[in-house]
DNA sequence: GAATAACCAGACCCGTAGTCTCGATATTCG
DNA sequence: CGAATATCGAGACTACGGGTCTGGTTATTC
């Protein structure tokens, strides 16, 4: 048995939903460590104990906070799904998490490290999951057989990212739709079957 | 006649090729206000008379040095002018422009007049062009007529934002026609003329 | 030659990430 | 119980960067 006074789990939940709660609220400017300490109640150095960095603090709280949230439905209209898909993703970029994701987005363009986590952790097991019901859709003969994966996967999530990213326009449920619709004639099988 | 004594074009000159090279030369790290200076052998405040913030500095060397980087070829294939226009984005976005493109996004997730700034002199002028074309391509009959261009636009733009951003996967000038073929079977007008 | 405004150099203020110290509190083992 | 260990909170401290201010100098106009 390992001596010595037990972590506190509930602070490290503290800081985690705190730094949810505050980063995700969409405050203009960035959120100190000192603030998350403050709201978290807990001491800077408790917080420095079990993260290396205010980002990975940041990262964590998306991730823990987000585990499932971006469901990806299997029934045997892909399309379907994938619109579904699509309309959890907007709803979260449009929720608190959305800003998280982009506060992330903005450590990483001048952090590879932390772009390496922010892929890992957030972006690919997401993208894998959608990869692999495209794979299910050739399968089933409902799509092409000759897509490039990654190309399509690339078409279906840069619209929402770059809304998301840019904010040139509004994300709406409804782009789920229109995208997919978009997208679709390009990715169908013209013979199914 | 204003008295005094005259700016220096020379040295506003040297402020903007100094950020140019210091932030687009993928430096791992922020480039600080100090560091342009000294590279640029201008004091700080010289540049602070002439520019707000650092990220004022960045984005002007960013829009200044990109003014006629990205030009789009008017000929009557309108499907083999994008291909060509999305290659000098690929090719923009994988050189040093690139880097600053990524800083200037990076300021722009916390800081809300910056991505104003950023959306006016950067992304809007080149989406607007996009969409011309587009609507040309619909005049022409070579487009169907019942797009939704911004739909389309983020469509066109949004893979490579996507690498550029995320960098999960390499940006090569080969993907310009792959992102038009997978797009275009939803974009051509099925029944030209 | 006086007034003006830019220039360089560098001190200075302030806020933040991250470290360090210290005294208090849990926990385990003997 | 008491020694050893590891956490905790509080807050001082360091390092550094954005941005301001001061002061002495130089160019320009009247």
């Amino acid at each position: 048995m390992p001596r010595g006074r037990k972590r506190d789990e509930n602070a490290q939940k503290r800081v985690l939903d705190s730094t949810f709660e505050l980063v995700g609220s969409g405050t203009p400017g960035k959120v100190s460590i000192n603030e998350i300490a403050a709201a978290a109640d807990v001491a800077k150095q408790t917080i420095y104990r079990w993260w290396p960095s205010r980002t990975a603090v940041i990262l964590d709280a998306l991730v823990v906070g987000t585990m499932k949230a971006t469901p990806f439905p299997e029934t045997n209209d892909i399309k379907a799904d994938f619109e579904a898909h699509l309309r959890t993703v907007i709803r979260l970029f449009n929720s608190p998490t959305g800003q998280i994701v982009r506060e992330m987005l903005a450590e990483a363009q001048t952090d590879a490290t932390i772009g390496d986590e922010f892929r890992t952790r957030f972006w690919q097991p997401r993208r894998d999951l959608s990869r692999a019901r495209l794979e299910r859709g050739v399968e089933l003969g409902l799509i092409r057989n000759d897509i490039d994966y990654e190309i399509v996967l690339d078409a279906i999530y840069g619209p929402l990212w770059t809304r998301l990213t840019i904010g040139h326009l509004p994300l709406t449920s409804a782009h789920a739709t229109k995208i997919t619709a978009a997208l679709w004639p390009g990715i169908a099988d013209p013979n199914p079957g």
